[in-house]
DNA sequence: GTCTATATCTAGATAGAC
DNA sequence: GTCTATCTAGATATAGAC
């Protein structure tokens, strides 16, 4: 008798192969062979491979908002931590889940579509709370606008591996909250 | 005796495919159903699926570029020409069959990695070449921003059918030439 | 919960007739 | 250049023993 596999390791394992090869390149045995399972195995845990998308990013969107800065105390701090969080993860990845989920999903498989869907519309929503705070206007399409130049930076991350864009990006995205920090600049600005 | 389906059809439907579904969504028993072939008799006409993705690309670039106003001679004229054309491509489909290339081409296919890769960097030169043209610094930077923005925009289109923040994108790169021109307003502007 | 074994389907690609 | 026929491999998913 083996100890059951942790649901949040397949989770994140999915997640990788997702983010690399898409919906319809990712495997099931792929995944299997990742957490040291036999293909058959995953449909004891999971009911589908669609199922699996709506894990990974209800995971992904929890990591994203856990534990964010209250906007109505501090809505620059919210800002800054939400964009830096965002940023650092498709830094370190060189692309977006979500966004390959995006394209990848189809009618096909609704309840996946439904799940990218609400994925961006959360992610747009908390970015939009901390605009409305800051007293940004407009702040939904600003909230828009913003998670859109994040998500197309990472083409030139994943096709040049150029991640400079996505830095430029980053840095139009932490104006909206004022003034840029220079290095070893320690502003203190008002909340 | 049947006549030969014209090449440009073949990759016309593969490039449709590419973009609704990606590289290992489409399938060439699909194509071969679209173009009223056997999957089998495209092997004679395209070694390879992965010999597609070039074609594919090489045709979607023809289209943007080709006859272009020279931007020596005007080159808002042909800032504002390519950015209509790129952004209308966009909305009209929803998605970017470059972009779900980008994703979802691995290493397991280097000859479809280069030609993205290529497909990329032309468009980015194009631009760059037109915003050098009007003075307009760093050209290279602001290219690939610009293009980031309009394929960032997409995200928007493909999971809700929303294609304002592509309006707002195609808007902030024509200011890029000068004031947006409003509804009815027939500006000439300086060449 | 994991395993072996299997079912069913579809993928990309090849051989050879016409 | 297109066809029929076929190969090989891989996919998702299910059944039943331990």
């Amino acid at each position: 008798m083996r100890e059951p596999v942790p649901l949040r390791d397949i989770v994140i394992e999915a997640r990788e192969l997702f983010r690399e090869y898409g919906y319809e390149g990712a495997s099931m045995r792929d995944l299997a062979g990742r957490v040291g399972l036999r293909p058959q195995s995953l449909y004891t845990r999971f009911p589908s491979k669609e199922a699996l998308v709506s894990e990974v990013l209800a995971l992904t969107l929890e990591e994203m908002l856990e534990g964010l800065p209250d906007p109505d105390r501090n809505w620059r701090n919210a800002w800054r931590t939400l964009i830096g969080r965002i940023a650092q993860t498709l830094e370190n990845h060189g692309r977006c889940v979500g966004l390959h989920l995006a394209y990848g999903v189809t009618s096909a498989t609704p309840e996946a579509q439904k799940a990218v869907r609400v994925f961006f519309k959360s992610v747009q929503e908390a970015m939009t709370r901390i605009l409305r705070s800051g007293k940004i206007a407009p702040p939904a399409a600003t909230a828009a606008d913003t998670l859109a130049q994040l998500e197309g930076a990472t083409l030139w991350i994943a096709t040049e591996g150029d991640n400079r864009p996505l830095k430029r990006a980053v840095r139009r995205a932490l104006h909206l909250a004022g003034p840029v920090r220079r290095c070893g600049e320690k502003a203190e600005l008002p909340s």
